[in-house]
DNA sequence: TAAAAATACTCCATAGGTATTTTAT
DNA sequence: ATAAAATACCTATGGAGTATTTTTA
């Protein structure tokens, strides 16, 4: 019963200010017969006159009013319907849900945030923290929109573009700060994050050693924990760089810069393949680029290779 | 730039809680590349990705939930615009403005409203009270829909339906009560009300005077004034029956029929013959016989001739 | 390989144009 | 007689169908 188009009520409304046929055709661009074909079977559909014919005057019902001023309202908010996809058409708006790992997101969450909002002013972030695994479940089930993640994510519905790279630097009781900074292949007594941590992975993984060579009845929980391990002369860790400046403040350790090959990693940002709002991702990479060059110590800012635009 | 259409809108809201093209075209009723079209169609129209299309998985960008949750508001007030004519197709509803004669309107309208507004409960009543030539303008400008007038009006644009005839009555002072009533034509010092008024040209009319036979120094503005007058002795009238009941309790007149050729009026409905709503004035008009038949005295109930239907 | 969306094409309904008639003043 | 809306008729756009291809998991 609610077939009639928008157009018909466009029509209308014109009618029903001109009180013309002939005028009210020439305001929306069509013939005066175009326009009394469209209102009569507006009327036909409505069930009710809309108009009163006079010879030289044409009215509106009394129906036709009522109609009218519903008719207005539904137009209107058509044509904010409109605007809203004009407005957002030109900038990055409405929800961005972001992941990010946690031996990320205390070090580049402060700096990132703010420049997000500037670049965006009408994005709505939402953030949340969590393991790779966790964030690229979330990300497969829609629930994200990307994440901030360390590369690379063997995913194949997911796309990503490398952020930056920075190095691990060793983290010693202070009172070992003098001696010679051992080949990481040579640590021992190593302290690592729990299991589903991909810094616990990766530091194994750059030692060589199998998953139970750790002190995995020490495993902390988050990087300042482990920091205060390492205080408290229980063993040694390695850090991403950007993590230094934070964590070891408060800390009775000191820091050194691995020789020859220098552990690291390349943090980057994934999303689903599908998503179809690859442009607006890649301004949002480039503003986290940005962050990192201006607020983590040591990151290496990569770029995204071209062809990454399509 | 606002120029998709109700149905796109509506395709497009199935899609998005079916999350499926075939199943929502399938509620749709149309085929799959037809619903794919639309909503292809609506997305350049609005310059930005709907949805995301996955292998499995139709779902809607951050762009499309909020497009998404504008569009229900809109589609919904669509099908209220609908709903609104379909139940104001049933009964006469909305705005209706009646204009009456001052020399019907206190007698007949305490009984006619309440009819109407049972008659007709979701009827907006304004009532105007004034004279002939006043509410012929006010129909001939829109400003009224119908008015309850003493036949004939010589207006061609407008209808008329008869509603009833009554009888004029002679009222003089209760001394002359006893006198035999006089014919009409032979009356002497009549009162009457004020120009303008279809009562007084009646009434002359009747008597076959010339407008100037009247004391035009002592003209009513109104039956009760006229009444009044009467009973102090300046003069006699006529009164419509319909009037006696309440314009005689409070005076001392007598109210005497008149023989031979007895005078009267016939009140009917106009309206503009433009005016559409046909069938709803007639039921009004209807309702005002009804009223007629059990409020006011003497009142002959007429019916409106075949055709007028139309 | 299978499921699903996009594309290609064809057809038909209908919106809109022009010419004309009807209507009402 | 004139101004204006309705009607008649024609054309062309575009919505929707079927068949097919493309895509991705």
């Amino acid at each position: 019963m609610t077939n009639f188009t928008l157009k018909q009520l466009r029509y209308f409304e014109a009618l029903a200010e001109q009180q013309h046929f002939g005028r009210a055709a020439e305001v929306c661009a069509i013939s005066q017969p175009a326009l009394s074909v469209q209102i009569k079977e507006l009327e036909q559909q409505t069930g009710k006159a809309l108009f009163e014919r006079g010879a030289r005057q044409v009215r509106l019902t009394a129906f036709g009013e009522d109609f009218a001023s519903r008719v207005r309202i539904l137009l209107r908010q058509a044509d904010d319907l409109g605007a809203f996809a004009a407005a957002s058409r030109e900038r990055l708006a409405g929800r961005f849900r972001l992941g990010v790992i946690p031996t990320v997101a205390p070090y580049l969450l402060p700096g990132l945030v703010p420049q997000l909002s500037a670049h965006f002013p009408d994005i709505e972030l939402r953030l949340r923290e969590s393991q790779t695994a966790r964030l690229v479940e979330e990300l497969l089930q829609g629930r994200l929109d990307a994440a901030l993640v360390a590369l690379p994510v063997e995913e194949t519905s997911l796309t990503e573009t490398p952020l930056f790279a920075e190095d691990f630097v060793l983290v010693r009781p202070r009172a070992e700060g003098a001696h010679p900074v051992p080949h990481i292949t040579e640590l021992r007594n190593m302290l690592l994050l729990e299991e589903g941590h991909c810094l616990r992975d990766q530091a194994l993984s750059f030692c060589n050693r199998p998953a139970g060579f750790a002190r995995d009845d020490l495993d902390g929980s988050s990087l300042s924990t482990l920091v205060q391990m390492v205080g408290a002369g229980l063993g040694v860790t390695v850090l991403p760089e950007m993590a230094v400046p934070l964590e070891t403040r408060m800390a009775d350790v000191t820091c050194s810069a691995f020789r020859g090959s220098v552990p690291g990693r390349t943090i980057g940002m994934v999303w689903r393949r599908t998503n179809p709002m690859t442009q607006e991702l890649l301004q949002v990479a480039q503003v986290v680029r940005e962050a990192a060059r201006t607020t983590c110590n040591g990151a290496r800012v990569l770029h995204s290779r071209s062809g990454e635009t399509l």
